[in-house]
DNA sequence: CTGAAAGCGCTTACAG
DNA sequence: CTGAAAGCGCTTACAG
């Protein structure tokens, strides 16, 4: 943007005395440059201040240079950590990172997706729950031929790159940590339905309560959406039907927090009357108070690798399959005690 | 993207039976076409399925059409209602719009600004508080011949387009609601000292206090950063330094949650023992319990302004010095209480 | 391993 | 109000 005309590509050329193709193939990884004139294309461009012109680029090799991540905006501190992750893979390669709200399960949301796509030049996409798990979408972007990675999808058989943490070994993790404290009455807060992670962590939960109480008759288990007012609500529900839960584990940490908020609302002492735990480690969960017990996961550096995974897809213009594991931990702060019996 | 070739501007030109040049000045809402040929041009684009390809434009044109807006990334929620603003006015016509974290005041900050200028291409930048009083940026802006737009910027003085709200009157105003209310001990929590906005602010209030109050010794003022830790350590000193405040006036939400989860901790009620008020209406200020009152202005809409005010200056190619005010209420919710005498 | 040519799809002066 | 020509700075086959 900068006014100064820039050096161009001949003007590498010319200075190392090859030909424009060579300075290309040097800009762009070719394999097959001898290394006598690849250096002195580099320091050619170096003592030009020579930088490829993206337009260019895009223009000739019919690529955008534009990473898109689809999302479904209910939490922006989510969105924004996944950005940060994008960016720091895409910023030195000269891509654009852009972060585009698509309302799964609305009405025409796969025709949004498409119109977007129609107007739009993006090399690839990035998609986040519970976007990853559209079928219909994902159906549609393999059949167009279009790249893309996915991070935390719980469709995990499906080929494709994607990144993820164990949702359901991380909230079996939590539980047990919970019932390590002693408690026997907890209550689980789902997420939306349609939201695989979510369900994945129920699995956990139930997994692990059956086994340690397998006489019982089961956990309660309460409907969330995700929104910190799910939690306020069940919350109210979990103490209408049974007074004696001790703990409760909510699938992320926008409804722990706003069981928090009916706690306080009802004079109920967290942790000492209540325990409370979340999932997601968002900043939340931090700036809260008492801080809420969580489960962390690098959302950041998950974002970030997908980004190289997806961009290295592109350069090679073929999907790949990598699928990676990242670990989690339980993090512990102030809404969790131990109960005495 | 999507693999089918598209259809050119010649294609347009060919089946409509003027030149491309025609079919251009119509896409780019050139003035002078006469009706006939623009209504041939368009059902021919229309029937063609046409739409510009951005990489010829920005080769060609020497636009990169995408617009930047620099930040300093403290909340995520701000940054995003910033950034679903400009994306209303960018998508339409082709932009896109990229978020970039610029740390103000960090070492090497400017040289950051300039470097990622000189690596990307963008038309314009959005900036917001508190990057947009940064003087040194603002030179070095101008001086590039760079176009942008600021939102809330303190400097309203300089020249340049910008879009705010008058901070000082809405804190008076919210400050004149405190003390309807019958609250005469009030104390204000400051953001970071180069927030233009907050000192703003500040101003709106100190200057009520001392109409309503002429006699006292001047209200109670700490300073704090726009976190809820900040918030949370104001409130403690606000305790110690005067156990008498009834209200709390935060700078922004966060400081006002930080503020509102230290008296949970110390077992005072809000608002029945202490009103506490925020600004800017941050979606923490809805999903907290209390839901906090604050001060709500039209981030979204300001920002969505501000995308319409740079591209059209964009599209004139010449600095424009727009200043659009916006109107701001205040929210009433559940954090404040009238003081029984 | 290397290069000359053609072309990507637009816009920008320039001319009428 | 309209058009023919040149050119933006790269990459892609193709040939050697």
């Amino acid at each position: 943007m900068l006014k100064t005309k820039l050096p161009t590509i001949s003007d590498v050329a010319l200075r190392a005395d090859v030909s424009i193709k060579t300075v290309s193939r040097v800009f762009n990884q070719s394999p097959n440059v001898s290394d006598s004139k690849k250096q002195s294309v580099l320091s050619a461009a170096k003592e030009l201040g020579y930088r490829p012109n993206h337009a260019a680029r895009r223009l000739a090799g019919n690529k955008s240079f534009v990473l898109a991540h689809f999302h479904d905006n209910l939490n922006a501190d989510y969105v924004s950590k996944i950005y940060d992750g994008l960016q720091t893979a895409c910023t030195d390669l000269g891509y654009y990172v852009v972060a585009e709200k698509m309302l799964a399960n609305s009405e025409g949301y796969l025709d949004a997706c498409e119109r977007y796509l129609n107007n739009h030049d993006v090399d690839g996409i990035i998609l986040t729950p519970p976007v990853c798990d559209d079928i219909k979408l994902l159906n549609f972007l393999d059949e167009a031929g279009l790249l893309y990675a996915r991070i935390s999808p719980y469709q995990r058989a499906r080929e494709g790159t994607s990144v993820f943490i164990d949702d359901q070994a991380a909230a079996a993790q939590m539980t047990e940590y919970l019932i390590g404290l002693g408690h026997e009455q907890i209550a689980f807060i789902t997420g939306p339905a349609n939201h695989g992670a979510s369900m994945a962590r129920l699995h956990g939960f139930e997994q692990v309560m059956r086994d340690a109480f397998a006489s019982s008759s089961g956990p309660l288990i309460l409907q969330g959406d995700f929104s910190t007012k799910s939690g306020f609500v069940a919350f109210e529900e979990i103490r209408k039907k049974n007074p004696n839960i001790s703990a409760i584990f909510a699938a992320n940490d926008e409804m722990a927090v706003g069981s928090l908020m009916a706690a306080y609302r009802d004079n109920i002492r967290v942790p000492e009357d209540l325990s409370i735990v979340g999932f997601d480690n968002s900043r939340l969960a931090e700036i809260i108070w008492p801080p809420l017990t969580t489960v962390k996961q690098p959302i950041q550096e998950m974002a970030e690798r997908a980004a190289v995974l997806l961009l290295d897809s592109i350069s090679a213009n073929t999907p790949s399959a990598v699928q990676e594991k990242f670990d989690v931990e339980v993090t512990k702060r102030m809404t969790c005690s131990p109960i005495l019996k």
